[in-house]
DNA sequence: AATGGCGTCAACCGCAGCCCA
DNA sequence: TTGGGCTGCGGTTGACGCCAT
């Protein structure tokens, strides 16, 4: 539609805010709500505009926003959802409620865009210097034994590690949040408005006030959305990008057989070890790898 | 002590979509 | 149906602080 910019009236201020500002967003959004935020400048005499307002109380001033370092859980969370979703940082925030989609934003370029570009460096070298001929299910279900030595949550099972079954409850409203997100982002694909039958199976999303007004998302199975949210393809979806990710949550198994897969469960172990300061477990990794600074 | 490079993050810009007259 | 107003979102910028030289 193409608008002028609303801050380009003279006499708008731009730049930092004050503590003095600050307060007096504060105050007037405590008497009267956020919202309405064309009415905020006018009637708190603040030279901003209603946009620069909007944005210094939902990235800051608001309640609740929770500041500082990530935790791995949180970082976790991002890169898995970030894979998930792409670069809706609004849609991720969601999954977030403490952090704001600017200071995710913000987080993945400036520290994880730089972790999983090493990682793969990483992984790269890794790769290039084993022929084993492992495929990467063998080098994630040996991860898994591994990690069941520490963890008896994943002893006998293959499935993803602890960090994801960490706390059942909140990821499994994510799972079903993902599902509501989801759906608008595959349903721009051609392969997902194809099954009209897997209606049958959908979750209802009725009662769903989180997503604000991302707009409606019609339903995705959960058998989809498990198969997408698992492990293996989390790592296609890293490694692979989306689109090959789809086809394979579609064909069920992922990975072709004899296509070889970098370790995903090295990423796991590397964000929660790095946090804790123990790098132990990658131990199997050689150690051309291993000398890499991020490993 | 000075300064240049780099990283971080708050804030801005511009586009897109929704709502309503 | 159309177009203007408003808000949300993602990309980008620029100020600031830290660190190495």
């Amino acid at each position: 539609m193409g608008r002028s910019p609303c801050c380009d009236k003279i006499g708008i201020k731009k730049g930092p805010w004050t503590p003095e500002e600050d307060i007096i967003l504060v105050s007037y959004i405590q008497e009267h709500g956020p919202g309405n935020w064309r009415a905020v400048p006018a009637n708190t005499g603040l030279l901003r505009c209603s946009k620069s307002c909007r944005l210094r109380w939902t990235n800051y001033l608001r309640p609740g926003i929770k500041r500082g370092n990530f935790t791995p859980h949180e970082e976790g969370m991002i890169i898995h959802l970030q894979a998930l979703l792409g670069n809706r940082w609004a849609a991720i925030a969601s999954y977030l409620p403490q952090r704001t989609d600017n200071d995710i934003k913000n987080y993945w370029n400036t520290h994880l865009k730089k972790k999983i570009k090493k990682y793969q460096t990483a992984i790269d070298n890794y790769m290039i210097s084993t022929d084993s001929g492992s495929t990467h299910h063998d080098i994630i279900s040996k991860g898994y034994q591994k990690d069941a030595i520490r963890n008896p949550d994943l002893a006998g099972s293959h499935s993803p590690p602890s960090r994801f079954h960490q706390s059942p409850s909140t990821y499994a409203s994510s799972t079903e949040n993902i599902s509501r997100l989801l759906e608008g982002w595959m349903r721009s694909s051609p392969k997902f408005t194809q099954d009209k039958n897997q209606r049958s199976n959908i979750i209802d999303n009725e009662d769903n006030e989180s997503l604000g007004d991302q707009g409606s998302y019609a339903a995705v199975t959960k058998e989809n959305l498990d198969s997408l949210i698992s492990l293996e393809n989390f790592s296609s979806i890293v490694l692979q990008g989306p689109e090959l990710a789809q086809a394979d949550a579609e064909t069920k198994h992922g990975v072709a057989e004899g296509q070889q897969q970098p370790p995903l469960f090295f990423l796991e172990k590397w964000l929660l070890d790095e946090a804790s300061g123990q790098v132990d477990g990658l131990m199997e990794l050689p150690a051309d790898c291993c000398s890499n600074p991020m490993l």
